[in-house]
DNA sequence: TGCTAAAATATTGTTGACAATCTTCAATAT
DNA sequence: ATATTGAAGATTGTCAACAATATTTTAGCA
């Protein structure tokens, strides 16, 4: 029963990579209070390395704080949304432009291999299982791209896309990706036509961008009938 | 003589503030050491506040920190370089193309303004000042796009290139920019073809990073006859 | 002289207590 | 009834002392 025998990693990164989890899966929902002093108790630890955890999700946009208030869990907004596909269709186009030529058999196989882990996911009804793994398959060709700048925009994006996706499915019991939404993904991204691709590309994300914002707007709409409640009584 | 009637500002903050400011204009060289204790002292304040405010700018990759060893002001690559410079060309052309059609009368005045701007910081020798007003006059598209996200991307890669700017000025007595460098760039972002500005923006993307590159170089060179001087003598 | 190990030092990580600030709610006056 | 003021509670911000870890120095030995 060993607690912790080799502690490489300090306290704070432990609790930090701990909220991270906890937020990207939905356990913890958009909008809900951290208070300081109750999760520092309930995680085993004092306020101090418990506050530089979750300084350092606030800097990843994850949360926000307001000084002598409080931090929450980053809210969603349509125009968030908006922003992040957009984001999203020009830097994955950027990274299929600079690994076009320096496409090799590795990269096809783990291409397929991640396809192949997305749908076995969903087979098996591992949702969100499904999530990383969708986002997994996009993230093949940012870590191809060798560009560490480039890399590190797209784990900033993906955390936010999972973030929703995962609170959207928890809230209202919505289903993962598609089996086959990935086939002509794949299909484009080891084709000869690089135009195709990115043809694929910007397609793909309108698809998305369509499904997610529909998620967005159905939890605006709860949450202001919660607010503002409109019931048959009145 | 009110010293400070309301301080919206959490200390944090504003050591968070400053100490970019230092890293940011070359102050605090790249590999230098930031002592907590010291620093602690030296601004007024305890190491609880400080550590925070490190810890954001960790986050913003202006310092790195190794755990129960130090943080230091990150240092130079030349993989840096030509990561920033492709992700620059990549950012901007895609901020270009969200603008073009809504370029109004109020961005050609601001453009114009700032280009203005530019050569005055230089007219008066000032180099801290050029250094920021070129970046100033790129932010324009970010700005105007109306994209959180790039703007934050922006705003990010706009930090390391003023560190490098800077510092390297600093450390060889650097000229800044040249005072018609960017008469071409504000020309074509005013003119009527897309393709013809994102074209100059290739262009002046690789002569920009052909010249930091050189400004690394140099540096690489300097540090390691530092570390293994080859005197004369022996 | 050169190498190993242990002690000394320096630095960061963690903790609990205290201070400053914001929010809420009740009491009061208009 | 409504608006305003003030007190009470909750929450975050700051501090100084203590613990854990890494680095450097030094003593001992071959």
């Amino acid at each position: 029963m060993i607690s912790s025998p080799l502690k490489r990693e300090t306290m704070s990164a432990q609790i930090a990579a701990l909220l991270r989890r906890a937020i990207l899966t939905g356990e913890l929902e958009p909008g809900s209070q951290l208070v300081e002093s109750a999760l520092a108790i309930n995680l085993g630890a004092s306020r101090g390395p418990l506050r530089e955890a979750m300084r350092q999700l606030v800097d990843e946009g994850l949360l926000v704080s307001v000084p002598y208030t409080g931090t929450r869990v980053v809210d969603i907004s349509v125009q968030d949304i908006n922003d992040i596909y957009a984001m999203r269709t020009c830097l994955e186009q950027f990274a299929f432009e600079q690994i076009w030529d320096r496409r090799d058999e590795t990269f096809k196989i783990e291409l397929i291999r991640r396809n192949d882990a997305l749908k076995a996911a969903i087979d098996r009804g591992d949702d969100v299982g499904s999530i990383e793994a969708e986002l997994d398959l996009h993230g093949l060709a940012y870590e191809r791209a060798g560009n560490r700048i480039l890399l590190n925009s797209w784990i900033g994006l993906r955390g936010h896309l999972q973030m929703y996706w995962a609170s959207h499915h928890r809230a209202h019991g919505m289903r993962g990706p598609k089996r086959e939404s990935h086939d002509d993904y794949v299909r484009h991204a080891l084709g000869s036509s690089l135009e195709a691709m990115q043809d694929e590309l910007r397609d793909h994300m309108r698809r998305g961008l369509e499904t997610t914002k529909a998620f967005v707007e159905a939890r605006t709409q709860a949450q202001t009938e919660k607010t503002h409640p409109q019931s048959s009584k009145e």
